[in-house]
RNA sequence: GGAUCGUUAGCUCAAUUGGCAGAGCAGCUGACUCUUAAUCAGCGGGUUGUAGGUUCGAUUCCUACACGAUCCA
């Protein structure tokens, strides 16, 4: 089925007024003689670039020219005034603004610029000069159009509020409001400060699979997807764990991995169902040495960020100051719930909790101190703290605590109440984790479908071998959120999860032609 | 999963007791050679999220649904 070769039509759909004033300015300007979609452009600088070489801000300076100096920028067309025979324009790449001046005497092809419209992506070239007013300003001889904009641009007064709207044409977003873009700048420069760190302290930097037979190394409902010539489903992995754990038994001593997890569960201000994690693990240490390398990195990320080990978030300044404090879990736990036994005899705890917290009858007796945790000691850990010595039932693979009965080696830290960081002396007795193991198998037929699954072949990698190790992991996206000052997920994600937009409308009149 | 709130022009927001759906910006036409939320004159733009219901009459009251936000589980 071929269609004879027509001129360009518009889509079937009724388009905007606005759309159509758009085409129509973009067919004068192809009328002009400008190319409507031009291959490259010669972009010299950036409007930071000319920023930086003329300040400018002093009226006093009125009317300096620089007659030897070229540049051409190219970016967003922000704002527009005209005035009969001159011209101001705002153009937005991605170093900032610049004003650009385009005069009927010094302009080439000034009356086109009639049918500039804001959103429009152009070029422009001339030399920098000071205005009555003091502003630095490029003097436009030559101009294109580089991209026509089809939608206007939201209120350049009032900016783009709608949460959703932000979050559905992220790149709206990004272009209107700078904050947004800053806060995903901060973002990459922190991956990649951790990046830097980890590899100083001589991390190797990996990946393992995100398709994965039996998904494991924590506790979460998988994804489940199928590959058609295998045959075989397959669950989108929720921890990198157990894939890292084995490289430390073929040998590799040092190994990180920040990489994206997917866990089937809903989405809040905290929770995306795709996030990224890092996690890192290093050969012959222990949880201990681990909270050493996991304070200095926060430490030193955010004096890198911030100018100081400090920052604020929502309104609270946090201390990232050497060292963390420690804090003893079962201890804190006892104090705070003001309890008069040891929280670790699970059986009166049950009692109390039953008595005190009616709405935790249901949860099972291995998850009542987390539970409780959650509760009394994790909203008062405001500056960074390592909650210390957790409960062994909630922490299958990790090594039993040395000397304390009943707690593993595992060190939790939290930061503005919220968990950023397990971290674990692993457990690399093989035999021990496969008891362990078949524990949580009993709690998966018990109806605990986010217990662990039985990884038979992470057993077996486990039964060559693995050095003592020390593990963690740390949530980027929460790490994001409190370096940005975003008090949701979805503020640091640049597409966060969304349904479907409702009554969304198709882009042409596919519906109507299907119809006939 | 539950509770509460929200959805009106491209964007940001109004709309009295249920009585002709408005403003600013953006858009269109015109004027204007240093503006910067440019200014001035004029003109368009709406299935009030969707589907029902009550009513002479619904943005407004009721029901269901969709999407989102906040809190809870």
């Amino acid at each position: 089925m071929s269609t004879p070769p027509q001129a360009p039509t518009p889509p079937a759909r009724e388009l905007h007024e606005q759309t159509v004033s758009r085409l129509n300015n973009l067919a004068a300007l192809t009328e002009a003689g400008f190319e409507a979609h031009p291959y490259s452009y010669a972009q010299t600088h950036h409007a930071r670039d000319i920023l930086q070489a003329h300040p400018g801000g002093n009226p006093d300076e009125a009317g300096t020219r620089w007659e030897d100096e070229h540049y051409s920028v190219a970016g967003r067309v922000m704002q527009f005034r005209h005035m009969g025979g001159a011209a101001f324009a705002d153009i937005q790449d991605e170093s900032g603004v610049i004003q650009v001046y385009f005069g009927k005497k010094v302009t080439d092809n000034f009356a086109a610029t009639k049918r500039i419209d804001l959103g429009d992506i152009i070029g422009v070239a001339g030399l920098p000069f000071i205005t009555k007013t003091g502003q630095t300003t490029l003097e436009v001889q030559t101009w294109q159009p580089l991209v026509k904009s089809l939608h206007p641009l939201p209120s350049k007064f009032h900016g783009l509020h709608d949460e959703e709207l932000r979050a559905r044409r992220r790149y709206v977003d990004l272009m209107i409001n700078s904050d947004s873009r800053e806060v995903y700048r901060t973002r990459s420069q922190m991956i990649r400060f951790i990046r830097n760190f980890l590899d100083r302290y001589g991390f190797m930097e990996v990946e393992g699979p995100t398709l994965q037979i039996v998904p494991g190394g924590t506790e979460a409902k998988p994804f489940k997807t199928f590959h058609n010539q295998l045959g075989h489903e397959f669950s989108l992995r929720i921890s990198l764990e157990l894939y890292l754990k084995r490289l430390l038994v073929g040998g590799f001593e040092k190994v990180y991995e920040i990489g994206r997890n997917y866990r089937n569960e809903g989405v809040d201000r905290t929770h995306n169902p795709e996030f990224t994690m890092l996690e890192a693990y290093f050969a012959y240490g222990d949880y201990q040495d681990m909270m050493t390398l996991v304070e200095q990195l926060l430490h030193d990320l955010v004096v890198e960020l911030k100018g100081e080990p400090k920052l604020t978030y929502q309104g609270k300044v946090l201390d990232f100051s050497l060292p963390f404090k420690r804090l003893d879990f079962v201890t804190a736990l006892r104090e705070q719930a003001k309890l008069d036994f040891d929280p670790l005899d699970l059986a009166k705890l049950r009692v109390w909790s039953d008595e005190h917290h009616p709405e935790h009858r249901k949860t099972p007796d291995y998850k009542l101190l987390d539970k409780l945790g959650g509760e009394y000691v994790e909203p008062l850990l405001q500056n960074p703290t390592f909650l210390v010595d957790m409960p062994l039932v909630i922490s299958p693979l990790v090594k039993t605590h040395r000397e304390r009965q009943g707690l593993a080696e595992r060190a939790d830290l939290y930061i503005a109440g919220f968990e950023l960081a397990p971290i674990y002396s692993e457990l690399n007795d093989a035999l021990d984790q496969r008891t362990r193991f078949e524990a949580q198998t009993a709690r998966r037929e018990a109806g605990d479908d986010e217990a662990h699954e039985q990884d038979e072949d992470f057993l077996l990698a486990l039964e060559y071998g693995m050095p003592p190790t020390a593990g963690m992991g740390m949530g980027m996206d929460r790490l994001a959120m409190l370096l940005a000052d975003r008090a949701s997920i979805r503020d640091v994600l640049l597409f966060p999860l969304l349904k479907p937009e409702a009554n969304a409308r198709p882009l042409s009149g596919a519906q109507e032609e299907e119809a006939q």
